[in-house]
DNA sequence: GTCTATAACGTGATAGAC
DNA sequence: GTCTATCACGTTATAGAC
């Protein structure tokens, strides 16, 4: 399976490339250089940057819901849920300091082909949708504490993460760490 | 004073733009086409682009710098600030779904010329230093209350306000009235 | 599946006339 | 201060050989 494999690799390094500098800001070449071939190689596996776009964002999705689908068959309580989608911003960050995939393609997503805006909408919904029940359900189970409905919840949350990721870019790290602190303290959860 | 003028019309548009698309999807012709001029002529005005994204930062620094003295001035109560605070996103919200510069920024901070991060770094630190003392001035009146120092507070709100108004671009408007409405809950403010 | 070669276009930028 | 004309370059994308 050499192609899966290079197919593969292309959207790794085309994930890294979106998450470091958005998606405007690379290129065919910037995807073929270090993996050792020439654009037209990754033309072959994705024809169009719209193609390659919009499949990056579904692998984005289907592996959001390979996690949860792990959490949830795992039957993980609510606070390990919640423990989890906060690891997913934390990786990127300790990763060189990437930003969210999500908030890269909405700074961009007025210069974005209307596939790809369908594609950044459903992966919002996702991990919003997934948020809000796990939020619901510790709520339920007073694990955790907060007012107004889950889903509400979930958007300060995202919007806080996502946007701590860009803050730490110039603010360093810390900016970050002090974000996720705060937003547990507020569900009443300890550190 | 037709140079003046123009000098800021070409960054009143500059400014749109990078709002509306980020700094790297936006050329001389983009700003160049609805001024009815041609791109040589923004290069007269800025020679390299990234003269163009300097200016533009450090107007935006003024112009905050401007906006925060006059609230000083008027001794405006910490609840005031806080509010006026507020103002700036719901007005980018408002006016077009546009994002924060500041965010739009640190997404392609990694394609930025390092004279244009400098800018990006110190406008950063302004507005979350200015956020901060006037959270302090709150809690010292007992008009504002919230646990850890005014500095964390302060990131916790600008990151939330930044991610908010770029989630608003694929959940609607409502999600950032959501996040504000959160945001001045969590201090203890009415609605 | 990857290559070379090339097309077609947009970009930032400069020179020199007006 | 703005124009026309032009350059050098990087970009997405395609054709056809291997």
């Amino acid at each position: 399976m050499a192609q899966a494999d290079t197919k593969t690799q292309i959207l790794d390094t085309a994930e890294a490339l979106l998450q470091d500098r958005g998606f405007n800001a690379f290129s065919y070449n910037h995807i073929a250089q270090p993996l050792g071939v020439k654009n037209a190689a990754i033309h072959y596996h994705f024809p169009t940057k719209t193609d390659l776009g919009v499949a990056l964002i579904e692998r984005c999705r289907a592996r959001f819901q390979q996690y949860t689908d792990l959490l949830e068959a795992g039957e993980a309580s609510p606070v390990l849920k919640f423990e989890a989608y906060l690891t997913l911003p934390w990786r990127y960050l300790r990763d060189g300091g990437k930003v969210c995939p999500l908030g890269a393609l909405e700074v961009e997503f007025n210069t974005l082909p209307e596939e790809m805006r369908l594609e950044v909408i459903a992966l919002d919904q996702q991990m919003r949708a997934w948020l809000a029940i796990a939020l619901e359900e510790g709520r339920e189970q007073e694990l955790l504490h907060f007012e107004g409905s889950a889903e509400e919840r979930a958007i300060l949350i995202a919007a806080a993460l996502q946007g701590a990721l860009q803050i730490a870019r110039v603010a360093g790290n810390s900016a970050f760490n002090t974000c996720v602190r705060h937003l547990k303290q507020e569900l009443g959860l300890a550190n």
